[in-house]
DNA sequence: TGGGGATTT
């Protein structure tokens, strides 16, 4: 049998996406060769058995929920237009129910649905809910990949993924291929990794006109999601919750003349009395929990004593943060047996986003939280505290309407709320640039202030970014990407660390720099319990290093592999209990390790000066390594317990260090962030002839780098 | 003497 090329050509929309560029070429290049167009059409006929194995005309059936309501109109809009909106708010079923409708409109069999979250458990939990409706295994029709765990096969139609998955896909996938369709979810969350996705899938879009896009969002600036894509239809669903009353209770009260202040933990106490007091009116007993939003981990531990020792009846004070352990945390989520008061549950904002509280009936809400702002004048990452957006106070009232009608009570005046800004400014507004820059570089997305961006990054940040990524050795004074940062593009880690581990194969220290390195790209795995402070720092100091906490990690490393070699799972489990260790964070770092290691290996592989040496290092050439990331974040000891860093920045070291103690002369700081003051965290005590000795390509060259002065013995920055 | 929350080829 033989086949012309035009016949060929129409049968590539039947075949898989991913295989249709390939195939066309070929077609393409045989002009009448026809072996090479029998070889096609081979091709051809494998592509489309592949789209035919994944064809299954299984009745998908829809749960009672608003969204199954409007699948007609939704799956009118998605065949209608490349991109849609889709918005509705936590119980619209939204996130589970719209693959199943790309299913029944025949998509996934050409190419994935892809289906993206912030959260790598949000992606597992979504996956294995939609495979149990679909009535399928994980990892068949339903699938997932997120850092670490990938359990997708030939056979799978939707995806989840976290969306930095997706972002790293754009690498080997220019076009994303191997997607039919894409789902955006929680866009309104506005991270960077969203913003950046936006912008590349705007980009695609001409070249994919195949693609189908939906964004998914909770009722938060739709219009600028709808505009970023050509005026894209919106659809609204309604969500499965009930009506919040909000009621305003400021910490400032007019009283005739005078404005008589409360301290915020007061408001907050009468407002637990307030409602509690409304339960007892009704009669009917405790009805539901209380959730209270503050800013951080300190104004928890004060509320927590005061409610505690407050003369409330029968109430449970509960307070949840990120740092607390998975025991801690799992007070809140778990009713203890004996536990039949209100229970009094005090968070910071990981309850408006990653975790979500059962029960909450009552919200009390300060109005405030920590955001994490970059100050490219400063160059220093700042924690504020600052007053929320009029959205995020919403999205928090919205978290006592999910079980029945809830009251929240703001601890500020309505007319306060709406002088708040509507919407909380996107991540990528507030941060340094470096890592974004980069990876825009190596996937050659071309001038960054050309790219589309939802909200396009200031200048001032850009040109920050920039000069970040030249102390690195990543970019040249024409801004083009050097060796250095091809292969800082390549790891998965902050351009920093990235910079340390490739100084460390020239300093023969990749062994303690990659285990230093995967340590500080995770959190913290040592545990601090609030009422076990004194005992969890005994067993810390047991491998403590006096001068280093890099080297710390080290020495906590070594012990840990001894023990884990030596152990069962079980008993392992036990002695990070014991060893105020988290195990899963444990197990985080030795993953993360494992994945810098490998891509080391093939870095080594295209660089010959790229050297892996298992002996010891010392620490000179350990931390000089270390040095080569951090050079902007060096200190000289001044009176007291201040230290001189760069660009005359005035910073304290974290009293939590070893370090702290023996304040060394000269000190180097793996982060320089303002809370309270400028506090230096993860510190070693350093020799500033090092810093010369890495300096010199980078020194001149350098917008603000420190130099150092010998007989003056003090830092200097410049600027050119 | 003290710091919100996520994520990655």
């Amino acid at each position: 049998m033989s086949f012309t090329p035009r016949q060929l050509n129409t049968l590539l929309s039947e075949c898989r996406i991913a295989d249709r560029f390939k195939i066309r070429r070929m077609i393409d290049r045989a002009r009448k060769d026809e072996k090479i167009l029998a070889h096609a059409a081979e091709k051809i006929d494998e592509s489309i058995q592949w789209v035919e194995k994944r064809t299954n005309r299984d009745e998908i059936h829809y749960p009672d929920l608003p969204i199954s309501a409007r699948r007609d109109e939704i799956t009118k809009a998605i065949s209608e237009n490349q991109v849609v909106v889709l918005a509705g708010e936590t119980g619209s079923g939204k996130t589970t129910q719209l693959p199943k409708i790309c299913l029944d409109l025949g998509l996934g069999c050409k190419g994935l649905i892809g289906h993206t979250q912030p959260r790598r458990l949000a992606a597992r939990t979504v996956a294995s809910r939609i495979a149990e409706e679909l009535n399928t295994t994980l990892g068949d029709r339903v699938g997932y990949q997120v850092r670490f765990h990938d359990q997708v096969s030939d056979t799978t139609q939707v995806k989840l993924m976290t969306d930095g998955i997706l972002l790293a896909e754009t690498k080997h996938d220019r076009f994303l291929e191997q997607y039919e369709v894409l789902i955006i979810d929680e866009a309104h969350e506005r991270s960077l990794n969203i913003d950046f996705l936006l912008g590349y899938i705007k980009r695609i879009l001409p070249k994919r006109p195949d693609l189908k896009v939906i964004i998914t969002s909770a009722t938060i600036d739709l219009e600028r999601f709808s505009k970023h894509f050509n005026d894209a239809p919106i659809i609204e669903v309604s969500g499965r919750t009930y009506p919040v009353d909000v009621l305003y209770r400021p910490l400032h009260e007019l009283e005739g003349e005078d404005e008589k202040a409360i301290d915020m933990q007061q408001g907050i106490l009468a407002a637990v009395e307030e409602l509690l007091d409304m339960e007892r009116k009704q009669g009917r007993g405790p009805q539901g929990d209380i959730l209270i939003f503050l800013p951080g981990e300190s104004e928890i531990r004060e509320a927590a004593d005061l409610l505690r020792k407050a003369d409330l009846k029968s109430v449970d004070v509960l307070p949840l943060y990120a740092r607390l352990s998975l025991a801690e945390q799992n007070r809140v989520f778990q009713r203890g047996k004996g536990s039949v008061g209100t229970r009094i549950v005090l968070s910071t904002n990981v309850a408006e986003t990653s975790l979500t509280v059962p029960g909450i009936k009552y919200v009390i809400d300060t109005g405030l939280a920590r955001v994490s702002r970059y100050s490219y004048r400063s160059k220093v990452q700042r924690l504020p505290v600052e007053a929320i957006s009029q959205a995020s106070a919403n999205q928090r009232s919205g978290r006592c309407g999910r079980v029945s009608e809830g009251t929240c009570i703001r601890l500020f005046s309505e007319e306060d709320f709406f002088s708040r800004p509507e919407f909380t400014d996107a991540e990528i507004r507030r941060t340094n640039l470096a890592a974004v820059i980069l990876q825009m570089l190596s996937l050659k997305l071309g001038d960054i202030s050309e790219f589309p961006f939802v909200d396009p990054p200031d200048n001032r940040y850009i040109n920050d970014g920039f000069k970040l990524l030249q102390e690195l050795g990543a970019v040249d004074s024409k801004r083009h990407i050097t060796r250095i940062g091809w292969q800082l593009s390549k790891l998965p880690i902050d351009p920093r660390l990235g910079r340390m581990v490739i100084e460390a194969s020239r300093n023969n220290c990749l062994r303690e720099v990659l285990i230093i390195v995967s340590a500080l790209s995770i959190q913290d795995p040592r545990e601090r319990p609030q009422d076990k402070r004194q005992a969890s720092d005994e067993k810390h100091r047991l491998y403590a290093h006096e001068e280093s906490d890099f080297l710390t990690f080290v020495n906590l490393w070594d012990l840990y592999e001894e023990q884990r070699q030596a152990l069962s799972q079980n008993q392992l489990r036990k002695y990070c209990l014991k060893n105020f260790l988290s195990y899963m964070r444990m197990r985080e770092w030795r993953d993360t390790h494992r994945q810098l290691h490998i891509i080391c290996k093939e870095i080594k592989e295209q660089d010959s000066k790229f050297i892996e040496r298992e002996e010891p290092a010392s620490y000179e050439a350990v931390h000089r390594s270390l040095l080569a990331g951090l050079l902007s974040h060096m200190g000289f000891k001044q009176e007291g317990k201040e230290y001189l860093g760069a660009r005359n920045r005035r910073f304290f070291l974290f009293p939590g260090s070893i370090v702290y103690k023996k304040a060394p002369k000269w000190v180097m700081a793996a982060e320089l962030v303002e809370t309270s003051q400028l506090y230096a965290r993860c510190i070693a005590k350093v020799d500033p002839v090092w810093a010369e000795k890495l300096g010199p390509h980078l020194v001149k060259k350098n917008y603000s780098e420190p130099h150092w002065e010998k007989k003056r013995s003090e830092v200097v920055a410049t600027e050119h």
